[in-house]
DNA sequence: GTTATATTGTGTAACTAATACACATTTGTA
DNA sequence: TACAAATGTGTATTAGTTACACAATATAAC
C-alpha cells in the first residue's frame, strides 16, 4: 500500500514521531475549498408537492432553476444554524421543520471550481409563511414538472425527495406541509402526493385515528361544494413526548 | 429581513442585474475551510461489535483515540471516492460496504481551526482483512468501552451507531460483517449484538428462510465443543436483483 | 462407553396488524 | 326536489409477528 503525499499525511502521520502541539498551524497547511448549504424546501399546495426555488443567476445556468442556498462558513455557525439562516432570509419564517440529509461534493458540480455542498431538506406550510416572492425571484414548482436545474441540484432534490418518501412513513413529518388545521381527505392527499400511491380511505383513518395524534377542533370545513369535514389539529406536544419509543406508519 | 452583507451575497444577489459570467472569480471570492472525510468502520468479533480507531497524534488528544480519516479535496475525487480511498490505506480492502452518513461542521469542533467532516460508515469482516495493525497505531475496541474520543469523534461515532442499528432492519448490511460462511447461530449474535436484544430462535430462522436469501454450504461448522450447526452464505446476486422492491426485515 | 453438557433444529397456536370492500349521510348546486 | 360529490363508518379475510418446548447431535468428562 502506497500512502498519498499530500499536505496532510505529512502533518498528520509522521511514524515513530512525537505528538503535534502547534495544531493551527496543521489545520493552515490543509487544503481548504469552499462551502454552501442547500435547502430544499417542500410545500404542499392544490394536492401537489411543490419545491422553492430560485432563478439563477449565472450566466451557464440561465433560465434554469436553482435551491436556495448560501456559502455556510463565514459567519461562525454549526451548519444547522446556516441551514435555518437561509430559511429565515428566504421565506421569513423560523420555526419550520428542517434536517439535513446528505453532502455532495463531486468536483466538477460547480463550474466555478470546486465547492462543496450540504443539502438540507425543510417542510413548511405554504399559506401560513409570507414569502417574499415578488422581491426575490421565487417560486414554487410542482415536482413533476421539474426536468432540469442549475448546478447538481436536480439530483439533490432527487435524493431529498426520496428522503421525504422515507422518512415520512416512519415519522408524521406530513403535519408541517399542512395547515394547523386540516380535514383528514387533505392528510390523505398529502400522503397520496408523496408517496404517488392511492390510499384506502377507510384503513387511512383508521390508521391515524390508532395514532391517538389527531385533536377533534369541533370545526368544520367552509366553502367546500360538498358535505363538509371534520378539521383536526396534530397534536404535536403528544407527539413529542412519544418520539422515542416511535415505531412508524407504514402503509 | 435583513440580508446580510457577506461576500457570498455580493457576489450572487445583485437585484436586478445581469447574470454572473465569471463564475471562476465568483467562486475565488467565496470563503474555504478544511474538509475531512472520516470513517467509522464496524467490526464484528467475539460475539461484539467493534470499531476501528486510531491513537490521535495531537498533543491536545494526547492517549484520545480518534477515527480514521483524512483529507479529502487535494486530490480531484468525490466523497466517496476519498473514503474508499481512506479503507484502502487503512485496511488494505477495497471491496468494502460504505455508505455516507452526516457531515459535521461544529465551528468548535478541531482546536486547529475549522475543520468540516463528512462521516462514512463502512463495514467489513475482521477475519478477512489483513490489516497492518502492528505498522499504524490501530485497535478494535469493543463499542460498549469508548468513553471519550479525540474531536467530536464519540459524537460521530454514536450517530454511526444509530444509523447502523436503524439500517441493518431495512436491509441484510450484517452479512458484511461475517464470514464468507457463517451459521445461523453467528448471524443471530450479530443481529443481538447490534440491536442490543434478544432475539428468539426459531422466529429468528423463520425470518431469515422466508427471505430466501441464505444458500446452504452443505457444510458443517468445525471445532465447536457441541453440536455443529449448518454453515451458510449469503447470496448477494440474488438480493441485489430483487433489491428495489425490498422492504425491510423488522424484528 | 456411559453420562453430562451445550447447542442445533424444528412446528403450531394465539395474537396483532394490514387489507379489501359498500352503503347511508350530509352538504351545495342545478 | 333531485342530483352530484364528498364524508363517515365496520367487518371479514389475510398476512405477519410473537410466544413457546422437545428431540437430536456433537463434544467433554469421568
Amino acid at each position: 500500500m502506497q500512502q498519498d503525499i499530500t499536505p496532510a499525511n505529512i502533518g498528520k502521520r509522521q511514524k515513530g514521531g512525537g505528538l503535534i502541539r502547534d495544531v493551527k498551524k496543521l489545520v493552515d497547511g490543509y487544503p481548504k475549498i469552499a462551502i454552501t448549504v442547500d435547502c430544499v424546501i417542500f410545500g404542499f399546495d392544490d394536492n401537489e408537492l411543490k419545491v422553492l426555488l430560485i432563478r439563477s443567476d449565472l450566466e451557464t445556468f440561465k433560465d434554469k432553476w436553482s435551491l436556495l442556498g448560501d456559502f455556510a462558513v463565514n459567519n461562525n455557525e454549526d451548519l444547522d444554524e446556516a441551514a435555518y439562516r437561509i430559511l429565515k432570509e428566504r421565506t421569513g419564517m423560523d420555526d419550520v421543520y428542517l434536517e439535513q440529509v446528505k453532502t455532495f461534493g463531486n468536483p466538477a458540480r460547480h463550474p466555478g471550481g470546486r465547492v462543496l455542498t450540504i443539502a438540507y431538506c425543510s417542510l413548511l406550510n405554504i399559506q401560513h409563511h409570507q414569502l417574499k416572492i415578488h422581491a426575490n425571484e421565487l417560486h414554487w414548482h410542482s415536482l413533476s414538472t421539474i426536468k432540469e436545474m442549475a448546478f447538481d441540484h436536480k439530483a439533490i432534490l432527487d435524493a431529498c425527495y426520496q428522503w421525504l418518501q422515507k422518512r415520512i412513513q416512519e415519522h408524521p413529518l406530513g403535519f408541517n406541509l399542512l395547515p394547523n388545521k386540516f380535514s383528514l381527505r387533505e392528510l390523505q392527499n398529502l400522503y397520496e402526493a408523496i408517496l404517488g400511491v392511492e390510499l384506502d380511505r377507510r384503513n387511512f383513518r383508521k390508521k391515524f385515528a390508532s395514532m391517538d395524534l389527531l385533536i377533534d377542533t369541533g370545526e368544520m370545513e367552509q366553502d367546500v361544494p360538498h358535505r363538509p369535514g371534520k378539521l383536526y389539529q396534530f397534536d404535536f406536544k403528544k407527539y413529542e413526548k412519544q418520539k422515542r419509543k416511535w415505531i412508524g406508519i407504514d402503509f
